[in-house]
RNA sequence: GCCCAGGUGGCGGAACUGGUAGACGCGUUGGACUUAAAAUCCAAUGGCCAUACGAUGGCUGUGCGGGUUCAAGUCCCGCCCUGGGUACCA
């Protein structure tokens, strides 16, 4: 019987369902592996072949680690949440939880071919109410917590009330926005309203104006990494900064913990660094400036201190609060009209425009802390209210921003730091130079002049020590319908959370997807959108990282209605040992979920404090587009190699109806109507068709449906052909063409399990010593490459062990079935049909991996290349345990080498037992 | 601009701590089997050159230019290119 591997894999998946095999529960008695992938957003379009990539690398691992003995945690489910599903809606009104679920099952369908080893008992999905309740249960927590950086920890508000009503809060370091002093009475004597407005700005999860990223075609405000260049990451639309009153996570707290917690992680360095600068730790000073004539003063923030004494003007971001508090009569007019064309620039426009020096003096002066000496303050958009304090020490000497701005606008440059060219040419950034005309820190490298003007701005109260984020708090609000319900009512104006009892609090059914008339979000359109006494429920909805940010503690205990996930689950399964996605989530989603993690952790809900140990990013499956080359005005295609003879047109062609990049003429006419008369100039007969790698879409042409793969050639031959292809994280495109060469293997495989006639047989006679090494090296080298996730070479081995083993016509038992239990979790239905046919009763899923024997891999002989002068001249075996003496005398007096040798005594003998012999003559 | 990856045949890609460059697969060419096709199997296949033919020999070759070494795809220096991140972050 042949390899009928549409019967195999129907069989086995449903035998897998049946009996129920990738069920997991908690079992003390066994380890635990955690192996997730990132659980899809279910688009319309259904799955293509680059999205399963990562699933099956996940796959193999966690059947290789469940036949290693573990009790392996592999679930899937969807993040369902989303903007595509609402902007269908808004076009069709179609309710997105339709569409949403049409999607679901269409994903479901198209994995469930693939025979994955997941558990889906515990599917899960971000849309349903029984699991958003969660997401809401930890948004309240949030807002009832609140950061003590003494502690580094999130610590009850209760706490923090307790604090205020005793001694204010003078003594208290937290996480929080700029607060005044205030005593314990003032606290007692503060109305409610009063108190609920200071304790905004504690809070983790807290309302307050700020900054945000506008988008108007999405009608909804975005976090930092949903922005990209100015406009949306989904969609392209243009995003313009505005102050609105938005939920914010204090992300920010965390800052220091998510940097120093990457060391401990296994993530590539890639990854890593990319989270690095996106925190952007930096370390320098904050310096106090006086006003001129005036008692007031405003903070700076600079990472050098050391070049306080090149400071030559000051400048303000336009957005800064003090631009309106410190321009003065005369220059009002001025600033106001620079501010305002400032501030209406879209992000765009302000990157696009970064060349163009631009700005205005505000007419006032701020007082150099330790000269005196008048400083011009002006405002320029170089000068990001985000960042610091929104102010800046202006040093053109020693700062390239700093420096245009000055030779744009004739301020005064004043060189510190020695080594630098002209300084009216360049600015000069190096710390390595001597400081001058410095007063007390002459003389000192800038390196070390920094922390001694530290110590002096210290002691004379004039700044201290900061360290300073490019991280911001996350927006977390949106004005969109198809999201979480924040768990949020409005007494008196102020936000309080809802009694927990009272979660899910579901999302309401409205007239429509878009906004109200009056500009409201969606929700406002919600009959009875609000509590049972009568206080209005928040609007806005959460955002799509909400979901995605406690979804693999969720997975550990899916069905719990008690809790987010029980300590008994929790304690069991920890963390995640594998995590495998896209690297295009390391700035949102790997950032969000381990600031969620580590504050579950600090209120003990959790037990680790990172949420994934492992990590390893797929990389891209790109498509590999088909062209045709029209003549220009004509109907008439010309063949690849002949098309520079003539004007054309390269046109993207259906990378269907090409084989081999010869096209398919007739289904080319059928195609498209325009082409039905179409006309060829062929080469040798054949239509040969251009090739270009792009992005897998559907636009392109060059989409290719696992579906249609596993029609064709079946699931074991799609899973192992993606993971041929090459490494898992790098980049490649998907080329159909080489599939026929897993195909093959997966048959000759077969073929060896099965006599002339197609029955399956196999000998219990002895294997020869050639076939146990064969199994065995191929054991220890797949063994090795699975731990360091290289299954292409891994297959590979096992290629070269199926065509040795042909060679030998082996069928014996004991070499063809430890080798299929090390194909297995590459191919598990091929896996399972043979085991069961050699008449095991139990799945093979639970066989063990076979391990190697030392004895069998251990040779006699080597075969030595022999080199003269570095270049390779002939081989020679010789024994393993051979000396140098011994091989110098083959070596020099054999007949191949006397061409080399050429009578002349050799300058040097290199011997390296078991790699190689050097003759330097 | 800065930071991080990476550049190897016609193609996807192998090559452990420097030690036979091109494993494995695709494609291509030739052959066997077949009435034929499919399937299968065998052989060749980086480039260039020489040669009496065969299982012959040489030169050259891992983006480019230098260097270290008995030996460099691998290490060092200086460039170029591709992909990703970031974008006035003080």
């Amino acid at each position: 019987m042949e390899y009928r591997f549409h019967e195999i894999e129907k069989k086995w998946q449903q035998y897998w369902e049946d009996q129920q095999i990738y069920k997991v529960e908690v079992d003390p008695d066994k380890p635990k592996y955690y192996v997730l992938d990132m659980f899809p957003y279910p688009s319309g379009a259904g799955l293509h072949v680059g999205h399963p990539l990562g699933y099956i690398a996940s796959d193999i691992f966690a059947r290789y680690k469940r036949m290693e003995g573990y009790n392996v945690l592999h679930p899937m489910g969807y993040d369902a949440f989303g903007l595509p599903a609402e902007q269908y809606a808004i076009q069709t009104g179609q309710h997105p939880a339709t569409t949403t679920d049409e999607n679901i099952r269409r994903y479901r369908a198209q994995l469930s071919q693939i025979g994955f080893s997941f558990d889906w008992n515990r599917e899960l999905r971000t849309c349903d109410p029984k699991y958003y309740k969660w997401t809401q249960w930890a948004f309240i927590e949030m807002f009832e917590h609140w950061y003590d950086n003494k502690r580094d920890q999130a610590r009850p508000i209760q706490e923090l009330k307790d604090i205020f009503a005793r001694e204010g809060n003078a003594h208290i370091d937290a996480a929080s926005d700029e607060v005044s002093l205030f005593s314990a009475e003032q606290w007692n004597n503060m109305s409610e309203k009063q108190q609920q407005q200071i304790l905004q700005n504690y809070r983790i999860a807290y309302l307050a104006d700020s900054m945000v990223n506008w988008c108007e075609a999405l009608g909804t405000v975005l976090a930092n990494d949903e922005v990209k260049d100015g406009v949306s990451v989904r969609g392209g639309h243009p995003v313009v900064q505005k102050t609105m009153k938005q939920w914010s996570l204090r992300v920010t707290a965390y800052a220091d913990r998510l940097l120093e917690g990457l060391e401990q992680l296994e993530w590539s360095e890639s990854l890593k660094e990319i989270q690095r600068n996106w925190i952007g730790r930096s370390r320098g000073a904050e310096i106090r400036f006086q006003v001129q004539g005036s008692s007031q003063t405003f903070d700076v923030f600079t990472t050098r201190p050391d070049t306080l004494f090149g400071v030559t003007f000051m400048v303000l971001a336009p957005e800064s609060e003090l631009t309106r508090q410190l321009t003065t009569s005369e220059h009002q007019d001025r600033v106001e009209a620079y501010v305002g064309k400032a501030t209406s620039r879209s992000e765009r426009e302000r990157i696009t425009d970064t060349q163009r020096v631009s700005g205005e003096f505000t007419g006032n002066y701020a007082l150099h802390p330790f000269t005196g000496e008048p400083l011009p303050i002006w405002v320029s958009d170089y000068v990001l209210i985000g960042y610091g304090t929104g102010a800046i020490m202006a040093v053109p000497a020693h700062d390239e921003r700093d420096h245009e701005f000055a030779r744009h606008f004739d301020l005064p440059i004043r060189p510190v730091i020695e080594g630098g060219g002209d300084p009216m040419e360049k600015a000069y950034d190096s710390l390595d130079g001597k400081v001058i005309n410095s007063r007390f820190i002459n003389g000192y490298t800038a390196r070390e002049a920094i922390p001694e003007i530290i110590k002096e701005l210290e002691k004379q109260g004039l700044g201290k020590e900061k360290v300073n984020y490019r991280l911001r708090d996350a927006i977390f609000s949106r004005q969109r319908y198809w999201g979480e319900p924040f768990p949020i009512y409005f007494k008196n104006g102020m936000p309080y959370p809802l009694d927990k009892s009272k979660l899910p609090l579901e999302l309401p059914e409205v007239d429509a997807f878009k906004p109200t008339q009056d500009g409201r979000p969606p929700l406002a359109r919600a009959k009875n959108w609000q509590t049972e006494e009568g206080y209005p429920l928040e609007e806005s909805t959460m955002p799509g990282f909400a979901g995605s940010s406690a979804y693999y503690l969720r997975f550990m205990d899916p069905h719990n209605n008690q809790a987010l996930v029980s300590e008994q689950a929790n304690q069991y399964w920890r963390n995640v040992d594998l995590y495998v996605g896209g690297i295009e989530h390391a700035t949102g989603h790997l950032i969000y979920s381990r600031f969620w993690n580590k504050f579950l952790y600090d209120i003990g809900w959790v037990c680790e404090d990172e949420p994934f140990k492992k990590l390893i990013n797929q990389g891209m499956i790109q498509g590999r587009s088909n062209f045709v080359y029209r003549i220009k005005g004509t109907n008439q295609f010309v063949s690849y190699n002949l098309k520079d003879d003539y004007d054309v047109t390269p046109l993207h062609v259906d990378v269907n109806i090409v084989d081999n990049d010869v096209l398919d003429i007739e289904a080319f006419r059928k195609w498209i109507p325009e082409y039905q008369d179409a006309e060829f100039i062929l080469e040798d007969g054949k239509y040969i068709c251009g090739v270009g790698i792009e992005k897998m879409s559907k636009s392109l042409y060059n989409v290719i449906n696992p579906d249609d793969i596993i029609q064709k050639y079946g699931a074991d031959t799609l899973r192992m052909y993606e993971m041929f292809l090459g490494p898992i994280d790098m980049s490649k495109p998907w080329d159909t063409n080489g599939i026929d060469g897993v195909y093959k293997f997966l048959r000759k495989f077969w073929r060896l399990f099965h006599d002339r006639q197609g029955q399956f047989t196999l000998s219990d006679d002895e294997p020869g010593e050639d076939e146990m090494k064969t199994l065995h090296k191929t054991i220890k080298k797949v063994r090795e490459d699975l731990e360091a996730f290289s299954f292409n070479t891994a297959i590979s081995a096992m290629m070269i062990a199926v065509n040795e083993l042909s060679s030998m016509g082996c069928n014996r038992r004991q070499i063809l079935m430890p080798l299929l239990r090390l194909l297995t979790p590459f191919a598990p239905h091929i896996g399972e049909e043979l085991w069961h046919r050699d008449g095991n009763q139990t799945s093979v899923v639970d066989a063990p991996l076979p391990d190697y024997q030392e004895k069998y891999l251990q040779e006699e002989t080597f075969t030595y290349p022999v080199a003269f002068n570095g270049k390779m001249r002939f081989k020679l075996e010789l024994p393993v345990d051979i000396t140098e003496e011994k091989v110098r005398e083959i070596v020099l007096n054999h007949e191949k080498a006397q061409k080399w040798l050429n009578d002349k005594t050799p300058k040097k003998f290199i011997f390296v037992p078991n790699k190689i012999i050097n003759v330097v003559v």
